[in-house]
RNA sequence: GGCGCCGUAGCCAAGUGGCUAAGGCAGCGGAUUGCAAAUCCGCCAUCGUGAGUUCGACUCUCACCGGCGCCUCCA
């Protein structure tokens, strides 16, 4: 696209797949320079699970990019703290449903920032915008979109000519549903806008008595209070396109008369991975009605099935993935396939995940002994436009940058990215290598790796990975004492090597192995590193 | 039943109507090493099955088999 309203010259073109129109096209902004966002954020009930993180950090990843590639990006994601599972769980666990939504709220900002999303600009709580969602309710009753019953407010499908439009389905065919509440609606398929409180339930004052606000009016409402009536971009699950976004369109469009959103990007699922550790296997389900054979079903996919991680025993809290895993691994594995397609998640996943990582961290190590500079310190460039490290750093590596932002350009497409950044490892240790840096370095092969790294940090940056250095596991005195006995071991053994005692040398390396402790004789001397 | 998605090497996972089908893990061979580890080099897939469209398909169409999601709450 050559230069639409929206957007200046002096932006790249950066395609996205559109849940809407089913096809990939330029982004052109709502206003020129500037994108909005807005995620659907979890129902803050229970601890969250993986699940909840993988659209934080894809989208953490799409701000980053965008930001880099010269936009101005604002970011919402809502805090849905009013529901009909908050007051459950917080009625079984004798709390209220401020204090539960409070700790679940806590929780959720814990989990992501161990998993390096901060860029989030706005977490609106939908209790602190009941007025505009009553405001919202009234303008779609004024425009005979919505109609009050019995205490509810239903929003009536049969008003929206367009209704089903994002998940091609039409009223008459959704007619055969309803529910408790189907003798207040006119159509099976309208949904309650406002919700009547029975007794005991929190509420709030309204036109239509106390109640709280239906689930997918408070996104209508954020979303306009804090981007505007047209957004760029709404995201979310892919399990939410229907009904949550569907009648999101419904309501917004109808009171505003314009898009809600350009873009609808709508990630893939997290499966658990089965017992087996392998996806598929599970027959489907025939009697899918039957609480009996759905029980089986499940039992069944827990033993050896892949199944959605949100239905599957696999959903356990993320503090607790996190005392067996590393933050930069659960996220290098959410990127390492595209946003779009299922994560197989799992151990064995995870592990895999880890020990291509450390391919990185070992390039980081040894890199850090050939400058003195660790990785984690240096400079981020944050800046698309090329500048004179990118041109100092190769044509190799010019290459690897093009090709990383070519795949970025096009949907986001992370999975290639990274595959990129091992080339690049590979490129960087090669020039190590070639170069002799470990032993004699010349400064103009110093230069070269100085100007790699500064580029390599520019791409990882992008993906938010590698930004901060890992915390140390142990105390720095533990860690200053363990550091102190490798010293001598590894003097000692030196010793018997340079006497050709090598039955000693190699003793020592492999009970050390046996403990967890890696010993690599470099040209440099002996470095040690610990599992 | 309705609306969608997927099926690529031992495992994970990109991608394309015709140029060598990315990358990772595992494996194999070589360089390097006292031996290792790490690193580098090389090897390792014809793309679920069948039919069709096309000069040409893994990429498009249809059927079938298998897997998944949504249609009620779900990131």
């Amino acid at each position: 696209m050559d230069s639409p309203a929206g957007t200046t010259d002096a932006l790249p073109t950066i395609e996205i797949y559109n849940t809407l129109t089913k096809k990939k096209s330029a982004m052109v902004t709502v206003k020129p320079g500037h994108v909005g966002i807005y995620l659907c954020g979890p129902t803050v009930y229970k601890p969250s699970h993986i699940g909840h993180m993988v659209g934080p950090v894809i989208f953490d990843t799409v701000k980053r990019y965008l930001e880099y590639s010269g936009w101005q990006v604002t970011w919402v994601v809502n805090i849905t703290d009013v529901d009909d599972k908050i007051i459950a769980e917080s009625t079984a666990r004798g709390t209220t449903m401020a204090k539960l939504a409070t700790e679940m709220t806590a929780d959720y900002l814990a989990n992501l920032a161990a998993l390096g999303v901060e860029s989030i600009d706005h977490m609106p709580k939908a209790t602190d915008f009941i007025g505009p969602i009553i405001t919202c309710i009234e303008g779609l009753i004024a425009k005979s979109a919505a109609y009050a019953s019995d205490g509810d407010v239903y929003f009536d499908v049969t008003q929206d000519a367009d209704y089903g439009k994002l998940t091609n389905r039409t009223v008459e065919s959704m007619q055969g549903e309803g529910g408790l509440t189907v003798e207040r609606k006119r159509s099976a398929a309208d949904f309650a806008l406002w919700k009547k409180a029975k007794s005991g339930e929190p509420f709030w004052e309204s036109p239509w008595g106390p109640g709280r606000p239906g689930w997918h009016i408070e996104c209508s409402a954020m979303s306009r209070a804090i981007l505007g009536e047209h957004f760029d971009i709404h995201g979310g699950g892919l399990d939410l396109i229907f009904p949550h976004h569907e009648n999101e369109i419904a309501q917004s469009e109808s009171l505003h008369n314009c898009p809600m959103a350009t873009y609808w990007m709508h990630n893939g699922l997290m499966q658990a991975a089965g017992a087996s550790g392998k996806v598929g296997g599970r027959a489907r389900d025939a009697a899918i009605g039957s609480e009996a054979s759905s029980q089986d079903a499940a039992q069944q996919a827990a033993s050896q099935a892949a199944t959605k991680i949100s239905k599957s025993t696999g959903a356990e809290p993320f503090k607790n993935l996190l005392e067996r895993h590393r933050p930069e691994a659960i996220r290098m594995l959410l990127l390492s396939t595209h946003y779009r397609s299922p994560i197989h998640f799992g151990e064995e996943a995870l592990s895999e995940s880890a020990r291509a990582m450390e391919a990185f961290e070992r390039l980081f190590a040894r890199c850090q002994r050939v400058t003195g500079l660790s990785f984690y310190t240096l400079p981020l460039q944050n800046r698309r436009q090329g500048n004179a490290t990118v041109a100092a750093a190769g044509v190799e590596t010019q290459a690897l940058r093009e090709k990383f932002l070519a795949a970025m350009d096009d949907d986001f497409n992370t999975a290639v990215g990274i595959a990129t950044l091992f080339d690049f490892v590979r490129v960087v240790n090669k020039h190590i290598d070639q170069q002799g840096l470990e032993k004699s370095p010349s400064d103009v092969a110093r230069t070269l790796l100085d100007a790699m790294l500064l580029v390599l940090r520019e791409l990882t940056g992008i993906l938010g990975l590698f930004v901060k250095e890992p915390e140390a596991t142990r105390s720095s005195a533990d860690q200053a004492t363990v550091g102190k006995l490798m010293e001598l071991v590894i003097e000692i053994r030196a010793r018997a090597r340079a006497g050709k005692d090598f039955a000693t040398a190699d003793l020592v390396r492999a009970k050390l192995t046996e403990a967890g402790i890696t010993l690599e004789d470099r040209p440099d001397g002996t470095h040690w590193t610990q599992k």
